[in-house]
DNA sequence: CGTCTCCTTGACGTTCATCAAGTATTGTGG
DNA sequence: CCACAATACTTGATGAACGTCAAGGAGACG
C-alpha cells in the first residue's frame, strides 16, 4: 500500500486520491487553496500514533499512504477496533463534537498523512461551499459506515463476517486503483478478530475453511482470493 | 415526552431545546435567521415515517416533542434498529453523502418535528460559522454514538446491555428536563430487543429479574427505577 | 366481546468463546 | 547470519450465553 502516481510531497491537485479526499468536487483554484492549509507530515512508522484518546482535537488527518487502526479500549485493557482506515480515508472526525479525541489511531504500516488544522479548514469551508458540502459527505459517510458495521456484527454469522471484511478490503483497494484479488495486508488477525467481534481462534479455523474450499488464503500478511463469487454467497447468504 | 416549556410554534429562541439542536452557540440574530427557514411541519402520528430509505435526501429533522426510532431492514425484512431519538435530537444526518436516505425514521408516539431544509442550512452555515460548527459538532457526535453502540452490543452481556439502555434513556431524558426515575417509554420490547440484539423473550427474562431484584420495573410503557445504583453496578460490571 | 399483537415462561439447541497445548513466524542481539 | 526469545497462529476439547421453538396469558383496539 505504498503511494500510487505521486511523489512524497505531492499537493492535492496531483494527489491520486483526490476523487475521494477532501478535494473531491473541488474547483483548481480552491484545491490550490486547500493545498496551503494541508501539513504534510514526514511517515510515521509502524505503531507510531496520530492521536490518543483524551488528546485536543486540532487536525482532521487524511491518509496518503499506509493503513491506520482506530480503537477505543474496554475495562479489560483490550482494544475495540472501530476500523481500518486506507489511503484517501479521512480519520479524526469524531473528534469534532468535544474538541478531545475519543479513539486512539495508530499506524500500522509505514504510513504517511496530510493534517489538515481544523480551525483553517472550516474557515476555508465558509469560504468555498463544496468544500464545506464535501465534508458532511465524508462525516455523513462515516456514519452510515459505522451503522454498517454493527449490522454486520449483529446481522451475520463468523463464517459470513469473514467473507464481508475480505471482500470490503478488495472493494476498497478496487476503488483506489489497487490490485483487489492479491494484495497485502498487514493486519494481524486478532486485530481482524477484535474489529469483527470474534477470537482469533475463531478467524484462524474460519481461514482454514475458506482455504480448504479454495475460496482464498491469507499466509504472511498475503491476501489471495481465488473464489470471489463463493466468497460473495457466503457474505450474503441468509443468516 | 410532550412538548416542554412551548406552544405548538414556538420559535427556535422560545424552544426548550436550543441547548442541545442548532441553536447551540448562535447569536440571538442568527437564531432569528436559522428560525427563518425551519418548516414546522404537524405533529406525526403513531407509525407516520418522517423518510424512508431509498427516499431523496431534502432535510434534516430536529425532534421537538415525541420519538422517533431510526432503522433498517436486514434480509429477512426484519427490522434492525439504530437508534431512539428524542427531543432535540437530529435525525437524517446519515443522508447527507449521497442525497439519499439510507435508513428509516417512523414516529413511534406523537411527534413533532422540526424540518431543516438541506440546501438553505448549509447555505446560511457558510454565512454564520457558529452554525456550520453547532452541524460539525452534532455529526460528529452521531458518529461517537454509533461507535459506542457498537461497543455496548459486543463488549456487554445481555444485561449489562439492557441496564446500560435503561440508564442511558433515563440519563437523556434528565439532560432534557424530564422526570427520570419514572418515565413512559413507548417502545415495544421487541424494539428494544432489535436495538441490543436480543430476541424478546430475552428481554423479557431480565426484565424480570431485574425486576425480582427491586432495583426497576418496566410495565405498560411505565419505566420506574428503583435502585439507580445498582443498575449502574451492573451496567458497568466487568464483563 | 372477540381478535390480534405483545409479553411471558419453559425446554432444548447452536454458535462461538474459553482453555490448553503445540507450531510457526517475527524480531533482536551477538 | 544465526540463536533464541517473544509473539502470533493453529488445532482440539469443552462449555456457556443466548437463540429458537412452543404454548399460554395479558393488554389493546375496534
Amino acid at each position: 500500500m505504498t503511494e500510487k502516481h505521486s511523489g512524497f510531497n505531492a499537493s492535492c491537485s496531483k494527489c491520486a486520491m483526490q476523487g475521494i479526499c477532501f478535494a473531491n468536487g473541488l474547483y483548481d483554484t480552491d484545491i490550490e487553496r486547500l493545498d496551503q492549509l494541508v501539513d504534510r507530515k514526514p511517515s510515521l512508522v509502524k505503531g507510531e500514533y496520530l492521536y490518543q484518546a483524551g488528546e485536543n482535537f486540532t487536525s482532521l488527518y487524511a491518509i496518503r499512504a499506509g493503513i491506520v487502526k482506530v480503537y477505543s479500549v474496554n475495562e479489560h485493557e483490550q482494544e475495540v477496533i472501530h476500523g481500518f482506515y486506507l489511503p484517501g480515508d479521512i480519520v479524526g472526525m469524531e473528534a469534532l463534537a468535544c474538541c478531545r479525541h475519543e479513539f486512539y489511531a495508530v499506524a500500522m504500516d509505514t504510513t504517511t498523512v496530510c493534517a489538515l488544522p481544523y480551525e483553517q479548514l472550516t474557515k476555508l469551508g465558509t469560504e468555498v461551499p463544496n468544500l464545506n458540502a464535501q465534508i458532511f459527505s465524508l462525516m455523513s459517510h462515516e456514519i452510515v459506515t459505522g451503522r454498517l458495521h454493527s449490522t454486520i456484527l449483529t446481522q451475520k454469522t463468523a463464517e459470513q463476517r469473514l467473507a464481508d471484511f475480505i471482500l470490503m478490503m478488495s472493494e476498497r483497494l478496487r476503488a483506489r486503483g489497487y490490485e483487489h484479488t492479491q494484495f497485502r495486508l498487514n493486519v494481524l488477525h486478532r486485530d481482524v478478530a477484535s474489529y469483527l467481534n470474534l477470537t482469533p481462534e475463531t478467524v484462524s479455523r474460519i481461514l482454514g475453511k475458506f482455504q480448504k474450499q479454495g475460496w482464498m488464503s491469507w499466509k504472511r500478511k498475503e491476501v489471495v482470493i481465488q473464489d470471489m463469487e463463493a466468497l460473495q454467497a457466503m457474505a450474503s447468504s441468509a443468516g
